[in-house]
DNA sequence: AAACTGTACTAAGGTAAATAATACAGTTGT
DNA sequence: ACAACTGTATTATTTACCTTAGTACAGTTT
């Protein structure tokens, strides 16, 4: 099930499509299966039918989803593994710029690594 | 010098701000310094003079700028200190926020530490 | 008093993004 | 062929934010 503030600055269609990620890498969708049609998460999520098409349209550009008119939209093959991909590489490219703007700030490789063994035994102990 | 672009998606306000803490961190400004009044850079930038005001209030508001109705604006002290410690502070949660994120997805440690050496090694080499 | 400082307020205009209303087109199953 | 679904293109409308403008007011300096 998808959640859908409409009080959010987060926009509605960015909600549905973080929505829909967030199903496929906990499992809740799999690949192949077909998912609410247009107007069927329009109604229940009381959001005009545009709005849900408009991320669907955003999902099938990234791959995630397939659909066509007449047939619906479906889990694309491999959108497990491409989201999971992604979303690693987006997240060393995070690491990797936040490490540079520290470097330049003068912090060591050595307090980076000593940040590192903190979180780590950190969510070891805790998680 | 505080080079304005006004087609920009960034609002002037924001590149003024930008600019003062830029101006700020390279020693171009030094603490307890007077900047330019509200209405001389707005003369010299070509801007309303509310836009330049509600960068100076920003600015204020974020204790890197005193000022006072008669007086003008002036770099307050402690700025240069308080800039570079927040900016290492926030670049810092970024770091930690990427390295939780990359935990999660079952990236190691190790890898980490790795692709920080690399990180390093390229810095010593090139810059 | 004059000439500076910053600030508050209101109004108007522009732009970009998000959302909505409507109408159209493809597919399925009978 | 038709009904009931599917998605989509087009065109408005709404919303939020930024900018500008004009005016007025208050504090400081000389």
């Amino acid at each position: 099930m998808i959640t859908i503030d409409i009080y959010s600055r987060i926009p509605i269609y960015q909600q549905i499509v973080d929505g829909i990620k967030r199903q496929i890498l906990l499992g809740i969708l799999q690949e192949g299966e077909q998912i609410a049609s247009v107007r069927e998460l329009s109604g229940e999520a009381g959001v005009n039918p545009n709005t849900v098409s408009k991320a669907y349209l955003e999902l099938e550009r990234l791959g995630i989803l397939v659909g066509a008119a007449g047939k619906g939209y479906f889990v694309s093959p491999g959108a497990y593994t491409r989201l999971r991909e992604k979303t690693v590489a987006e997240e060393k490219k995070a690491f990797l710029d936040a490490s540079r703007q520290l470097m330049q700030n003068g912090i060591t490789e050595s307090q980076l690594t000593d940040w590192l063994r903190e979180l780590f035994s950190e969510g070891g102990t805790h998680v």
